[in-house]
RNA sequence: GGCCCGGUAGUUCAGCUGGUUAGAACGCUAGCCUGUCACGCUAGAGGUCGACGGUUCGAGCCCGUUCCGGGUCGCCA
């Protein structure tokens, strides 16, 4: 093995151009790939910036000569020479025209033989990739995430800046409320017994700062829930936290929007039209069945309890006495893709998440139909769903019925993104992003069998619905607001509640006693009596933006050193047992071994 | 916790209806080769078929259990 000494770093290898050529340069990097061809052997280094190729012939040393023979894949190299014209050139790569002829060469580090090759677009299973992550990490389409990632993070630092916010760093060690998400928890040494927990979200100490004077707050935030993970979330995960004082929900979404076209713009290079199209929560559901809908692809959701009400079929008309609706989605063109094998594979699916069923008319190319219920219904009446559904040859309907309305809505919305899938509608490279508003304050909780905040017991609710807060709570809706881009949620926020008086009614609807109130965020409720500005935010996921700015599947491909399904991390392999001395300390009952 | 998919050389995969010594490509090792760039040619090494149990004359293949990974529902204020 070689050092380093008398050489000095003077250029990235993938920078290097024709315009270079009769230079002395020094290149450092790893063996991408060395090629013996006899008397002449090409090695081709890899950095951060790229590929350039080394000579070795004749004119070379046979001690330089022999490294260079001896080299393999993944070895740490350190190389001098002289930048010249290549006697053939590689049009496929930026430093094609050049290679550099090598005076010396220090091999600064060995490499086994890497578990899988160190190349864009590679095969090896995630796992595998995982447990290497410091491998995986060198692939070029890794090393161009991470790069793009540190560049949005320092566009959002200088919009954020140059907007007047402060960033606030924020505990990481926090006190817990068990208020949605479960916490991670930290044992503490010197109060045995007692857990820090670790924060969902910045929430109350963002407020507290508004409290503080400090006006506009950001922060790029490490944020924790003990949840199960999902392609678009990760226990840990990073959140543009931001909070602003004398605002109303119309300057917090103006700031937000204006973020996105200048992320978008600086980073991609992307054009943004504002402001961003919004949707109420009601209309949403109405149309996509979803609070956060793909609007890259149409198949909305069409009523057609009207058509039915009064059919004999007691499966529309049943579902309709109960309260409920029956509505339907048109996948236009869908006949030959939608076989009744596959409307049954979707029926299973429906059945899943809670439908009783699903009724379809396939239109065939020849305008006759094929419905699943016609003999239930008179010629008027399916004449009606027709019409209504817009139903033409070849387009096949799918219809929900069920005397809950938010079912009916939810198992539509779901079919509307497998249907999508399906027939492969959905663009590619678009960007759709809009606003859902006016979310429901109250969320009923079937398990708890009482109401619960939709979004967080500090959110305020609409002016126009603090006259009813206490007589039709599912009429509620709050001053909160989420960004949608592509079918993900990428922003949730709202205005707050400032006011003690409105709090504490707010906590009593919940079912939370002055005493539990105070208990839980006594601190906040203080703070509030002291003169809290008027104030409002938001949080704005940074891995889920940048995995769709950058048209990645999962946020482990944006992350990088993410957790795998069961929150473990394959390379380090955490979490992992501690020992006895350790939980002694912490007062943590030691567990016998069996 | 439920459902779906997957697990065979280092890697990606094939392996028929259960039947001899489990194959290919890439990678790896060695040799040859003066313009390659996914270099080429020759030879070679490399396997607990995720694990355990069962059925069978016989299991990579069938059955059960389990472990691991992925997706999803629950969950995620």
């Amino acid at each position: 093995m070689d050092n380093m000494t008398g050489l000095k770093r003077t250029d990235y290898c993938g920078e290097l151009r024709s315009s270079d050529i009769g230079r002395d340069v020094t290149v450092a990097g790893w063996v991408q790939r060395q090629r013996d061809l006899g008397a002449l052997i090409f090695i081709d280094l890899r950095d951060r910036s790229g590929i350039v190729q080394l000579a070795f012939g004749e004119e070379t040393d046979k001690e330089i000569f022999d490294k260079a023979f001896a080299a393999r894949s993944e070895f740490v190299l350190m190389a001098k020479g002289v930048v010249r014209e290549r006697s053939s050139k590689n049009k496929d790569i930026p430093t094609g025209d050049i290679e550099i002829e090598v005076n010396d060469l220090r091999v600064l580090s060995k490499s086994e033989t890497p578990p899988f090759e160190i190349v864009e677009n590679c095969q090896t299973a995630e796992l595998t990739r995982l447990k290497y992550r410091y491998l995986d990490l060198r692939r070029p389409d890794l090393q161009k995430n991470i790069l793009m990632r540190h560049k949005i993070a320092k566009i959002t630092r200088d919009y954020f800046d140059e907007n007047g916010f402060i960033e606030i760093e924020t505990p990481i060690l926090i006190k817990s409320t068990p208020e949605g998400a479960r916490d991670y928890l930290v044992p503490s040494r010197i109060h045995k017994g007692k857990f820090y927990a670790l924060p969902q979200s910045p929430q109350l100490y963002k407020q507290l700062s508004m409290v503080a004077g400090f006006d506009r707050y950001m922060q790029i935030a490490r944020c924790f829930r003990d949840e199960d993970l999902r392609a678009d979330r990760q226990p840990e995960f990073t959140q543009i936290d931001l909070e602003m004082s004398f605002v109303d929900m119309e300057d917090v979404l103006a700031i937000g929007e204006g973020y996105i076209q200048r992320v978008f713009k600086d980073a991609l290079d992307v054009d943004i039209q504002l402001p961003l199209p919004r949707l109420t929560y009601k209309e949403a559901m109405e149309r996509y069945g979803s609070d956060k809908p793909d609007t890259r692809y149409g198949l909305e959701i069409t009523d057609l309890t009207d058509a039915v009400r009064s059919s004999e079929f007691v499966v529309f008309s049943g579902a309709i006495q109960g309260g409920g609706s029956v509505r339907c989605i048109n996948a236009k063109g869908a006949y030959s893709v939608l076989t009744r094998k596959e409307i049954d594979k979707l029926t299973e699916a429906a059945k899943g998440i809670g439908a009783k069923g699903l009724a379809y008319i396939r239109m065939a190319e020849d305008g006759t139909y094929n419905a699943s219920f016609s003999k239930f219904m008179t010629e008027d009446e399916m004449k009606a769903i027709l019409e209504k559904s817009g139903a033409e040859a070849g387009d096949v309907v799918l219809i929900v019925a069920d005397s809950k309305n938010s079912l009916v809505l939810s198992v539509l919305g779901a079919l509307r993104q497998t249907v999508a899938a399906k027939l492969d509608i959905i663009p590619a490279g678009k960007y759709n992003l809009l606003w859902i508003t006016e979310f429901p304050f109250f969320d009923w909780d079937e398990e708890l069998g009482q109401f619960v905040a939709m979004h967080h017991p500090f959110t305020a609710p609409m002016d126009e619905c603090l006259d009813y807060l206490e007589t039709d709570k599912a009429k509620v809706r709050a001053k909160a607001y989420d960004m949608v881009l592509n079918g993900i949620e990428l922003c949730s926020g709202s205005i707050r509640i400032t006011n003690p008086e409105l709090q504490s009614r707010i906590f009593s609807l919940l079912g939370l006693s002055d005493e539990e109130a105070h208990n839980k965020f006594g601190y906040l409720l203080d703070a509030f009596k002291y003169g809290a500005p008027p104030h409002g935010g938001m949080g704005l996921g940074l891995d889920r933006l940048i995995m769709q700015m950058l048209g990645c599947e999962s946020l482990r491909d944006v992350i990088a050193y993410p957790k795998v399904q069961n929150a473990s991390e394959p390379m380090t392999d955490c979490p992992a047992e501690v020992d006895n001395i350790q939980l002694g300390d912490l007062g943590i009952a030691v567990t016998e071994s069996e």
